[in-house]
DNA sequence: GTTGACACCGTACCATAGTACGGAGGGTAT
DNA sequence: ATACCCTCCGTACTATGGTACGGTGTCAAC
């Protein structure tokens, strides 16, 4: 199997055959000549590296559009990794964000279930004010 | 201004007057009724708590959905303190989940700019590779 | 007594990230 | 030669979380 088609690309980067096309629609990965006898198109394997590099990225927690732009970073012969550290640096401050909000939470919870005997009357179970304490 | 209309409701919280009614509709927040002599429906100061909670809830990655789940802790203030215990735990579990992946996703991008030099160009950025081999 | 700002309500539309469907055609195995 | 699977392509649909629009009504000021 030199050149996969679009089922075989699909198994073997293991997404969905109307995923790549999604894909091609949105500019993600390139989109093979449809052969002038018929048949199928042939996808190279660079592409199936490129569907394992968006779901990796996503995994990470980038969007598609950001990854559109990581890849277009990668065609440019003039980007720098500077470009590339930028966006990785600021999804970390969005991660590290949510970090802190998620531990606040927990926290609350925490109290929430600490204060809950877990049987009788919620008077005192002070819910309202627990997770009011979010803010 | 006692009881805010919708308008004054959404300036106070932040959000869309579409927002609110949107959540109605949902019903993650209370619909105050219409006033049979006509006018503006008044919301309480409680309504617009809600809204500001239902935001906090929505940054740290909550769905409404969730956060519908969440809300219902505390209107179910005269179900058992043991259903509402069971409620907040199974939520705890959901939050520490979260907390990992996080987490996890946080340690790849330390270690991603760790590695990155920041400047040259994208043959030398470790970042591109090492996103290449996350698998 | 008209203007302007707000409210009401239903419905339609937006982005994101896909998934599903239907009809046409090709390739192969029995 | 029929079954069966795959591909092609456009279109439609899903869920989430809203935002916008259009027509109507009400209220307060000038």
């Amino acid at each position: 199997m030199a050149e996969p088609t679009i089922g075989q690309a699909a198994r073997a980067a293991g997404v969905n055959v109307e995923t790549i096309r999604y894909y091609e629609r949105r500019g993600l990965i390139a989109q093979p000549p449809t052969p002038r006898e018929g048949g199928a198109r042939r996808y190279s394997t660079a592409t199936v590296r490129c569907l394992r590099f968006i779901k990796d990225a996503q995994r990470i927690g980038f969007s598609l559009s950001e990854i559109a732009e990581l890849l277009s970073l990668r065609a440019r012969a003039d980007a720098s990794c500077g470009d590339v550290r930028n966006l990785a640096v600021q999804k970390r401050r969005e991660v590290q964000d949510r970090l802190e909000r998620l531990r606040r939470i927990a926290e609350v919870l925490d109290a929430l279930i600490a204060d809950c005997p877990g049987d009788g009357d919620l008077g005192t179970c002070s819910i309202m004010d627990a997770i009011e304490r979010v803010d």
